[in-house]
RNA sequence: CGGGACGUAGCGCAGGCCGGUAGCGCACCAGGCUGGGGGUCUGGGGGUCGCAAGUUCGAAUCUUGUCGUCCCGACCA
């Protein structure tokens, strides 16, 4: 059939692909680099980010929006920030088209109509947002200030794959004020947890949580935290970060306040956030060869009910006594999906379904309904099992609770498998190149000898691990004195 | 931005060397038989061959230019 799906071993970039636009995730549009996202593709999105929302409501935030666009002078505000960013800008320096004198029916940029400044397409919104809380804040009482924005950004990207770097994504970005240092790292520390809990208890996906090395750091930022995962070909994916940026910002964009005692200090400064790229890590996370593996937390259909009749009367049938078990499943907050489509057969709609990732089916026949029975299929483990109609939805319930256990599991029995010790630089290459995975190893601190890895090696310092154990060793590249082990990894 | 591949029906492709008015599979439409793992039969509809210029009586095919997409690399969430 056409919809077959390239296997991990064969090619597992092309695997990955097949996945999302055969599951019917996204789409290629005719912008380069730039993807639309399907209703199936964003039904999952939608989950991320309602769950994600309720989390940063519960922890004290608030939602607004900001521009898109944002004033060349305001951008290159915050040095290293601007900087970071310059080489993926989209710019924006006219504002009006005109018909093409010489070429009818085509336009062209009016040449009359150049901006007085040229605005650039946020590709992070730090900038436009200081220059706003300039305006907000005067007093320590105005502090914390709370605040999240779920928008697109545009990062042009030299090369992009679909979810896992685009050149516009959809994203949330916290940003907020403090009048102390501690204060502000305790909240950049919060938003690193909301969102481990969130990647391992709603995606199923276990999450190392640390710290970056000053080259993997955001640009104006005093500490980026992250949480890295590991996807199943060994490498590692960023799947969020929490920056602490000192009084960075509010250096920049003059934002001063005055304290308890009176006096007037700069604020102190976090952002965070997560995008469209948690679909990527979440296909690869789970998923097979036989497509998705979706967890049932943020599956957008978590039980589809498949018929399975010879003629008219028997449809009849199973129809009203699908209706009353729909309800029972809707009732007990299951999302469940009956397809009566008569287009297609069982079997197509089984290879569909598991294609695109839904925990648990449910097939039902005549011969099922007389003995009381339906049969049941998890897709993670594609094992099947014959339920009682009777408490069905209670055992449902327990069957996608299983399933999310089990993909974690999975998930973090390979990753745990994949953290392995080196001691030296031999090792360190050997492991790199045939296990893959994270390696945890000694660093003697510097940029210069993680950029010299890097280059030789193409791996990076995923994160300095919080709950790191100290110990002291030897760098594996120099020899040079260290603290502690790092995780390196080649990642996305 | 370097390297590679490719633009022909909605999707996947063949045809191109050797120029003569476009084909296959899937999908789609109508109907029949079917139905517990991607069924089957009959009959249909759909393409100015990425775009532009050139050569020619005639171009999907040859020439030149151009635009775009994907993959690999460097860069990055």
């Amino acid at each position: 059939m056409s919809k077959e799906i390239t296997s991990r071993a064969d090619d597992y970039s092309q695997w990955y692909n097949d996945l999302i636009i055969k599951g019917g995730l996204a789409d290629y549009s005719a912008v380069r680099g730039c993807m639309v996202i399907k209703p199936y593709g964003y039904a999952i999105w939608e989950n991320m980010r309602d769950q994600l929302d309720k989390m940063f409501k519960e922890t004290g935030h608030e939602n607004a929006y900001f521009p898109l666009f944002v004033p060349k002078s305001l951008f290159e505000a915050e040095e290293k920030n601007a900087e970071g960013f310059a080489k993926e800008c989209a710019i924006v320096t006219h504002y009006r088209l005109k018909a093409d004198p010489d070429n009818k029916g085509k336009l062209i940029v009016d040449p009359e109509a150049k901006l007085e400044e040229e605005l650039v397409v946020r590709p992070t919104s730090e900038a436009i947002i200081w220059n706003t809380y300039k305006g907000w804040i005067q007093s320590y009482r105005d502090l914390p200030l709370l605040i999240n924005q779920w928008a697109n950004v545009v990062r042009w990207e030299m090369r992009t794959r679909l979810f896992l770097r685009t050149a516009e994504f959809l994203w949330q970005e916290g940003h907020t004020a403090h009048a102390t240092r501690l204060e502000a790292i305790d909240e950049t520390v919060q938003m690193l947890n909301v969102y481990a809990t969130f990647a391992e208890t709603f995606m199923a996906m276990p999450v190392i949580k640390g710290v970056k090395s000053a080259n993997e750091r955001f640009a104006g930022a005093e500490d980026t935290y992250c949480i890295e995962a590991l996807m199943q070909d060994g490498k590692a994916l960023q799947a969020g970060t929490s920056h602490f940026l000192g009084q960075n910002f509010a250096k920049a964009f003059d934002v001063k306040f005055t304290d308890k005692e009176n006096k007037l200090d700069y604020v102190w400064a976090t952002s965070w956030g997560v995008s469209t790229r948690l679909i990527g890590a979440l296909v690869m996370a789970h998923s097979d060869d036989q497509g998705l593996v979706l967890p049932p937390k943020l599956a957008p259909i978590q039980v589809v009910i498949v018929p399975i009749f010879k003629g008219e009367e028997q449809k009849q049938l199973i129809d009203e006594k699908v209706k009353v078990l729909q309800q029972q499943l809707k009732a007990a907050g299951i999302k469940v999906k009956y397809d009566d489509n008569d287009n297609n057969r069982p079997g197509w709609k089984f290879a569909e379904y598991e294609m695109k990732g839904v925990p648990v089916r449910i097939a039902i026949g005549a011969r099922d309904i007389a003995s009381n029975v339906v049969e049941v299929a998890r897709r993670d483990t594609k094992e099947k099992m014959s339920m009682s109609i009777d408490g069905l939805a209670e055992n449902i319930i327990q069957l996608l609770s299983d399933i999310q256990t089990s993909i974690f599991n999975k998930a973090k029995t390979f990753r745990d498998a994949h953290i392995t010790n080196a001691d030296s630089w031999d090792e360190f290459i050997q492991l790199l190149d045939e296990k893959t995975g994270f390696i945890a190893a000694h660093w003697d601190g510097t940029s210069e000898t993680e950029d010299k890895i890097k280059e030789l090696t193409k791996a990076t310092i995923r994160c300095i691990p919080l709950d790191n154990n100290m110990q002291e060793g030897k760098c594996i590249l120099t020899g040079g004195l260290s603290q502690q082990r790092v995780l390196f990894a080649r990642a996305y």
